[in-house]
RNA sequence: UGGGCUAUCGCCAAAUGGUAAGGCAACGGACUCUGACUCCGUCAUUUCAAGGUUCGAAUCCUUGUAGCCCAGCCA
């Protein structure tokens, strides 16, 4: 292919990019290491691909190493089920961990090892005051907390004590461990955290090995220790959070210590991101599942047919910053158009049918009409489409009478049947409503192929597909869940404002070539959009296929 | 009104004291066997506001304003 290079912007760095540069230039580290550390306590979606890309991004452009850390430390919400739904998305995206997948679950002994050194050091006390009690103790966002009554236990005897929490002397929530830190910090999470509590649950990975589980704070910073991560990138609302990530590190002794960095979450217009709404849209069944193609998790993406380079060149675009932001869904359009562009088989397929009869086409007759796959991309081939007497057209593509500007089929107007013959329309019949039912249409056996001898032009090409040779298949097609004019949530009750045409289904007419489709199969419908075959319920011969997005358009009937 | 963070086009986002990149969207126009694609053009005299420093400020200083986050034995 000549001529593809398109016009780059220039390179222009992230912040995150910057930080690196900068450590590197002074030699802070050797190597890079990054990691993406998701509890398994649900499924995935697109704002955590963002944090993928970016973390393996990092490590790849720096030719570092990318490691995927279940962050497994609450066995109250983690189920096996999601560590096996995050790896096959992290896997899908092509975020590549190799060797390098653990568990925080792992680290418990290590955890346990720095609690016990954090205790030697004075620096950590086993506390007695209830959950209430301590809330209560720790103040408010304007005045400060007080110290709790255990707060000068002995080292020997906190070390006793917390060696019988692990022992499991005590119930569950009577005791705790506890940072000793600085109980009228301005930052309330430097106000002694708590940093173990006893929870006498099975763990997904452990099993009933411990009764003591560390707290976020205290394991977050030592898992990215032992595992020698340099950049440990998380999401804004941890910035509270460093000045204690720290603490940790400074005081449990590491020769590497990592630094965390922050940026900002990404939100997408008109779309629910929200664990909990999303939670509920499922078990209210207005939609059918975790991976239903209107919602945005990395599972419902794929079902509808996003690639994962489209959403790979979706982060890039997006870009990185501390900014709260809310980007366009228009991007993310844009990005599954311009890879399928080249990729998908261009077919045709009409959603809205009506018949149109060539009359001076011998009845009967079906001929095979060679055609390229992809116009634009030869090495995907060619096809044989059958045309005859009767076909099927879409309805908007014809008017008795046309409105100003329109070139498609109307009497007395030739069109061209894309990659066929020009037609012209003669009558049309319609049922008692005024519906048309039937066109009435004659062709010039001259035009096979699409062109006309004599050099004469037509304005207007339309799709069709062969009446009698056509196959029918299911489509899926989605807009908006939300309905994008009232705002996605109510201003009042907080419940989501539904667009009641989020899913219209129907039976659409299409080549036969459709009727094979294989699961994940993508094609463009010609003028309709990019359609995938489902990959739940598709099967040869009556595949489903979900419309992943529309084409552009620009023609608008004006309003009647 | 305690602390932390953020503010550059409708939406993202560069610019690190040297005279406001780029992408999406939108709008013109050309081309076209998809009203798609592609191409070409338009789209911030100004960076939340007001002052100040400077030859020069989106960048530094001052004072405001708006938004987000934090009071789990969640992550």
């Amino acid at each position: 292919m000549e001529n593809t290079e398109k016009k780059e912007a220039p390179a222009s760095r992230n912040f995150i990019e910057n930080i690196i540069d900068r450590d590197l230039a002074e030699g802070k580290y050797e190597k890079i290491c990054t990691r993406f550390p998701p509890e398994p306590n649900g499924y995935l979606h697109i704002g955590h691909a963002k944090s993928i890309l970016l973390n393996y991004g990092l490590a790849e452009e720096y030719g570092g190493q990318f490691n995927l850390r279940f962050d497994d430390t609450n066995p109250t919400k983690e189920k096996t089920e999601f560590v096996e739904s995050i790896k096959a998305d992290v896997d899908w995206l092509g975020a590549k961990y190799g060797e390098h997948l653990y568990f925080a679950s792992n680290y418990f002994g290590i955890m346990y090892e720095k609690a016990v050194l954090l205790i030697k050091k004075g620096l950590a006390y086993v506390c007695d005051l209830s959950a209430e009690e301590i809330r209560a103790y720790r103040g408010t966002l304007s005045e400060p907390g007080k110290n709790s009554p255990y707060r000068d236990r002995s080292v020997e005897e906190n070390l006793r004590l917390f060696e019988e929490m692990k022992a499991g002397v005590y119930p569950d929530g009577a005791k705790v461990l506890r940072a000793k830190i600085d109980m009228a910090s301005p930052n309330i999470n430097m106000r002694d955290p708590v940093i173990y509590r006893i929870a006498r649950l099975s763990h997904h990975n452990t099993g009933d090995e411990w009764c003591i589980y560390p707290m976020y704070d205290f394991a977050h910073p030592i898992e990215d220790a032992v595992e020698g991560i340099t950049h440990s990138i998380c999401t804004l609302e941890f910035e509270d959070h460093r000045p204690l990530y720290d603490w940790v590190v400074a005081n449990t002794d590491w020769v590497h210590p990592p630094k965390q960095i922050e940026f900002a979450k990404m939100y997408l217009t008109n779309v629910v991101t929200g664990k909990r709404y999303i939670k509920k849209l499922v078990e209210q069944g207005i939609v059918d599942g975790w991976d239903d193609p209107r919602l945005v998790t990395i599972a419902a993406l794929r079902r509808r047919g996003f690639t994962p380079e489209s959403i790979r060149r979706f982060v890039e675009l997006v870009g990185v910053s501390k900014a709260d932001s809310s980007v366009d869904y228009a991007m993310l359009e844009y990005c599954i158009r311009e890879d399928l562009k080249l990729k998908a088989p261009r077919l045709m397929a009409v959603l809205d049918p009506v018949k149109v009869v060539i009359d001076n086409y011998p009845e009967g007759q079906i001929e095979y009409l060679d055609v390229d796959n992809n116009v634009e991309n030869p090495e995907l081939g060619h096809r044989q489409i059958p045309f005859g007497r009767e076909i099927y057209i879409e309805r908007e593509d014809f008017m008795e009478t046309p409105v100003p500007k329109y070139k498609r089929l109307y009497i007395g107007n030739e069109v061209r049947l894309m990659n066929a013959y020009s037609v012209t329309a003669t009558s049309c019949e319609k049922d008692a409503d005024g519906n048309v039912t039937l066109i009435h249409c004659t062709y010039d056996p001259a035009t096979r192929g699409g062109n006309a001898p004599d050099g004469r032009k037509v304005k207007g090409t339309i799709h069709w597909v062969s009446a009698e040779k056509g196959a029918k298949v299911t489509v899926r097609l989605y807009e908006n869940l939300v309905d994008e004019s009232k705002g996605v949530y109510d201003k009042e009750t907080g419940e989501l404002n539904l667009n009641p045409n989020s899913l219209t289904v129907k039976e659409a007419f299409v080549e036969p070539a459709l009727a094979e489709a294989k699961p994940f199969d993508s094609f463009q419908f010609v003028r309709s959009g990019y359609f995938t075959a489902d990959c739940h319920d598709s099967k040869p011969g009556a595949p489903v296929f979900n419309r992943i997005v529309s084409m552009k358009s620009s023609f608008k009937l004006p309003k009647a």
